[in-house]
DNA sequence: TTATTTTACGCAATCGTTTGCGTAAACCTC
DNA sequence: GAGGTTTACGCAAACGATTGCGTAAAATAA
C-alpha cells in the first residue's frame, strides 16, 4: 500500500507538507496542492488510521459492549448509538458478550488497550457483578453505561426509569379495576427485570393490592420459556399478566389462547418495551414504551460530551410512558 | 498510560525483553519473568494494540457494514459473525448505512485506511450501484459479500438462494390448490426483493400460472408501508400473497383481518425470513426459513480461510427451507 | 581446561504518521 | 534596496510496539 513517503516522493516534496496538505492544514501553494493531489491519485494513498492513531492518541473510534444484537430493544441502542457516533465521524467497535457476564470483562479489556477513545456499556449486570472492575475500567478510558443502574457507583449513565414505567401499567391496570395480578420476569438476579417487578409491586402495595408470590415466574427474556411461566401462572386465574417484555407479554397471549380465554375480555395483558412486537400481535399489546432508540443516542452524546470536558459522573434518564393498545 | 518501556525500566531489563515475554515467546529465565511480572502488575500495562497493529500490520479486526441493525435478518447475519470472529480473537467494527447506500462508500472507506485485516458487506445493493466500488476494494483488503449476488463478479460470497426459497413458497402455494396470488416485495430496485420476486414468478411460470402487474407492490420492507400495500391488493381479491419479509407478511395479516377476511379460510399469508416474528402473530405464518445467523457464522469462517490462504473467490450457499404453520 | 553450542537478553531500525522548530523565498513598507 | 513580515516547506524526533542481529554468559561436550 502506498504511505505518505512514497506520495511525497513522487510528488517532490517532503512528508510533513503531505501531511499538512492532507489535514487541511493551509500553506501549501497552489502548485505544490496539484503535485500533490496527482501523486495521492496516482498511487491510490489513503492515510493510515492506525499510524495516525499512534501518533497522536486519538483513535476516533468508539468500543460499545452489549449482551447480545438479537435482542430488538439492544439492537435500537446500539441504532442510536452508530447513528450519532458516526454522525460524529466516529467508528464503532462492537463486542457481545452472548448474555455470559463472565465474557464482559474480556470484551472491555480487548477494547481497551488504545484501541478506543471511548466506550460504552450497555444492559444489567447480574447480582453485583462486575461493579469493581468497571470502576477500574472508568480511570482508564471515558465511559458511560446505559441501563445499569447502581444504587451508588459514579458513573456517566443514562437510565431508563423500569420502576416508573412499571407504576404506569400498575396504576393504569389498577384504574381499570383489575385486582388479581400475575408477573413474568426476566431473570431472578438481573438488575433490569428487578427494578420493573419491584416498580409494579411498589405501586400495587400503595393501592392496597398484594402480590402473591405464586403469581410471579422467570420468563429469562424467550418467547418460549415465557410461554411455559404463562401456561403455570394462568393456572392461578390472574385477571391480568404483567410481562417484563414484548416478546414475552406474545407469549403469553398464545398461552391464553391455547388456554381457550381471550384477550382482553377474559384476561389483559400488559408488555414492555414498545418493539415492533407489539403492533403485530393480535390483539396489539399494551406496553410500556421505552424509547431505546433515543438512549443510545443520548448515550453516544454524554460520552462525546465527557470526552470533551471531563468532571463528575452526569446521568440521564429515559422516561417511559404507556402505550394503550388492545390487549387491555 | 503505562507503556512497554516503563515496564522494562521498573523490571530492570530491555523492552525486547518484555516484548518477547508477554508474547510468549520462550528463553526468558525465571528470575526475569518474575521481575516483569510485578513491573506490568504495579504498573497496570496492557499492551498497546494500535501500535502493535502499526507494527505488524495486523490489527486483529474485521470490520462489518450493514444497511441497518434494526431488520432482526440483519442482526442475526451480525450475530452469527460476532461470535464467530470472537471466538477466533478478532474484533469487529460496525458501519452501519442506514439504508443509504451512499454511506456505504464512505463506510467501506473509513474502515480500510488500515483499520481492519478484513471486510465483511452484508446486504444487497441497489441496481448495480457501487459494484466497481467493490470490485477495487476486494484487491485493497479480503473481502466476503453476503447475500450480494452479482450476475458476474468475482467476489468471496455467502449467499442465501433466495430465489429458490420463493420457489419453495410458490410451489407449496400451487400444491395446495391455489391460483390467483398476490406480492409484496422490498424495494422494486433492491436485488434480494427482486431475486424473491423473481423465483416466485418463475415457479408460477412453470405450472402455467401468470402473475398479474397489478398484483405486485412494494412494501420497503415496513410494517405499515406493507399494511398499505397489502390494502390495495386485498381489492383484487387474490387468494394467497406473498410477502418478502415476516414483518410485511404480518403487515398482511392486519391488513386482512381489517378487511373482514380470516386467514388462512379466506385466504393464504406466507412471510419470508423465518424470524421470531413469525411465531407470534395469529395464526402463526407459514414461512420460508433463511438461516441467517448461519449464513453471518459462515461469512465469518470464509472471510478467516481467506486470510490465512487467498486464491480464487469461494462461495457459500445457503440454503433455504419452507416452514409450514398456520396461515396457509 | 578448552572448544562449542545454546540460552538470555541488549541494541537499534522500523511501521506510517504528526508536529515543533528552523529557514529560504516571497511579499510589504518606506 | 534595506529591513521586517509572512508564507511555504524541509528536518528530525516522537508515538509504542516488534524483531533481526549480535554477543556475553551459561551449559554442554571433548
Amino acid at each position: 500500500m502506498a504511505n505518505i513517503k512514497s506520495v511525497a516522493q513522487k510528488a517532490g516534496v517532503n512528508v510533513s507538507t503531505v501531511s499538512r496538505y492532507v489535514a487541511g492544514k493551509l500553506n501549501v501553494k497552489k502548485e505544490t496542492r496539484e503535485k500533490i493531489d496527482a501523486a495521492i491519485a496516482e498511487l491510490g494513498y489513503r492515510p493510515h488510521a492506525t499510524a495516525k492513531a499512534l501518533k497522536t492518541s486519538v483513535t476516533n473510534c468508539i468500543g460499545i459492549v452489549i449482551p447480545t444484537i438479537r435482542n430488538p430493544l439492544f439492537a435500537d441502542i446500539v441504532a442510536g448509538l452508530t447513528q450519532r457516533l458516526e454522525a460524529n465521524k466516529f467508528t464503532t467497535m462492537l463486542y457481545s458478550t452472548e448474555n455470559h457476564l463472565s465474557k464482559e470483562k474480556e470484551g472491555i479489556g480487548t477494547l481497551l488497550a488504545g484501541r478506543v477513545d471511548g466506550l460504552v456499556v450497555v444492559g444489567s449486570s447480574g447480582k453485583t457483578g462486575s461493579r469493581d472492575w468497571l470502576e477500574e475500567v472508568k480511570d482508564i478510558i471515558p465511559l458511560v453505561v446505559v441501563n445499569r443502574c447502581w444504587q451508588n457507583g459514579d458513573f456517566n449513565r443514562v437510565i431508563t426509569d423500569f420502576t416508573a414505567g412499571s407504576r404506569l401499567a400498575a396504576d393504569y391496570l389498577v384504574g381499570k379495576g383489575y385486582r388479581r395480578f400475575a408477573v413474568i420476569t426476566g431473570y431472578k438476579d438481573n438488575e433490569e427485570s428487578q427494578l420493573k417487578l419491584y416498580g409494579f409491586e411498589q405501586e400495587l402495595w400503595q393501592r392496597g393490592i398484594m402480590l402473591g408470590q405464586d403469581m410471579v415466574a422467570e420468563g429469562f427474556f424467550s418467547y418460549d420459556k415465557a410461554y411455559h411461566a404463562a401456561r403455570k401462572l394462568l393456572g392461578y386465574r390472574p385477571e391480568a399478566v404483567f410481562a417484563a417484555s414484548d416478546l414475552m407479554a406474545a407469549a403469553v397471549l398464545k398461552a391464553t389462547k391455547d388456554c381457550g380465554l381471550v384477550v382482553p375480555e377474559d384476561m389483559a395483558v400488559i408488555g414492555y418495551g414498545d418493539s415492533q412486537i407489539s403492533q403485530i400481535t393480535t390483539p396489539a399489546l399494551t406496553t410500556v414504551a421505552q424509547h431505546a432508540v433515543e438512549s443510545g443516542a443520548a448515550a453516544a452524546n454524554l460520552l462525546i460530551e465527557v470526552m470533551k470536558e471531563p468532571g463528575p459522573a452526569r446521568e440521564v434518564i429515559m422516561r417511559t410512558e404507556l402505550v394503550v393498545r388492545q390487549s387491555t
